[in-house]
DNA sequence: CGGACAACTTGTCAATGACTAGATTTCGCG
DNA sequence: CGCGAAATCTAGTCATTGACAAGTTGTCCG
């Protein structure tokens, strides 16, 4: 190894950081493929061998965002006795702990839709959720386990992306969105009492 | 009048129709400043008077689609005993009907996020949206009619964004996505019965 | 040792966003 | 009525970008 040469080592990995860094703090309609390989020392065509495109790029990110769910959504599932609500609350901590993957995990127009390791992901994705939503008793999230699925998903993914965009006013300043978010299943799911 | 010449008439509702026509099939990524003035039929620095920028011309489209929604909000909110899950089907089904307006409303890196109408327009849907929230009796909605209203929005905001985005697998091929919203509030608002 | 393969570079091309200067048209206002 | 200012649009330019092609360097395996 005669210092840093031909070989980067591990290109890909770096244009991906370099690509989350650009995305948390100016979105993903600022990336670059030039400007992600200047940031790496390399070459404006290096990336394109390891993401075909820039929606490669976007791509590989979406896939690695939804295995980091994956993970946070089993470790809630973890649990003895997986709460409902704290699922969601895993979702909505990731989204805030990943934005820039949250950001274009959504994002059709973004990447390469029919990309056999994103389908994968996604429906890894429904399939924790839907079977996590199932496991709760019957009593404490309705008899339609699909559609109390459907409803946690959205009251969760609203909630993060909501607060993302600023659109919702914090409670008190400084709150932690997701004891905010943990309040605010209290009240639908459990709303004569508890 | 000599035919179509120096002046268009009305290039400025040319561009957004046009910009809604391509983020509608792919995306906002795809539009393209000077094809949007082509399809007009005028120079490709045309469209820089009307919209400074190209952000300009999403942020335009943002701030018509928060009018467009106050107008579906305030429709769902003149019946005589205001439900709150109307309000949320109303939400749903504006983000259906104008989807192109929906993609950028809630995506500020695409726009000039402190655009003095678009920051009144968001004050607007958010206060008819506390609003909305407020009128509804107490015991229907829990006390806190904040967290209420950030409930409601969240999961009207999650499950429009989930759908488009195909997260959601249809329960019957062919079903009206608003209804199934409506079966969900149905689900979250009133779980022990109705 | 030799060749196949992967990783990277250099060069190129059309397209784009933004900017400038100038032409044409409309409109306010005396 | 008419003139000048402002609005609208055109034409030209520049740096940047994504994609592609062809060549270079390094690695690995038989």
């Amino acid at each position: 190894m005669t210092g840093r040469s031909y070989h980067h080592g591990d290109l890909r990995r770096a244009v991906l950081d370099a690509a989350i860094d650009v995305i948390t703090t100016a979105g993903p309609a600022a990336i670059s493929l030039r400007d992600l390989a200047r940031g790496a020392g390399v070459s404006h065509a290096a990336p394109a061998h390891h993401f075909k495109d820039k929606a490669g790029v976007l791509t590989a990110l979406a896939v690695e965002g939804h295995e980091r769910l994956a993970a946070y959504l089993t470790a809630a599932l973890e649990d003895d006795e997986p709460e409902l609500r704290e699922l969601g609350v895993s979702y909505v901590r990731f989204a805030l702990d990943h934005p820039a993957h949250f950001e274009v995990m959504f994002r059709p127009d973004l990447h390469h839709e029919d990309d056999p390791e994103l389908v994968a992901a996604k429906e890894r994705i429904a399939g924790l959720l839907a079977g996590g939503v199932a496991a709760v008793p019957a009593e404490r999230r309705g008899a339609d386990a699909g559609l109390a699925a459907i409803a946690a998903w959205s009251l969760a993914h609203g909630f993060a992306t909501l607060w993302r965009g600023g659109n919702i006013q914090r409670p008190a300043s400084g709150a932690d969105p997701a004891e905010v978010f943990r309040a605010v299943t209290g009240l639908l799911f459990a709303p004569s009492g508890e």
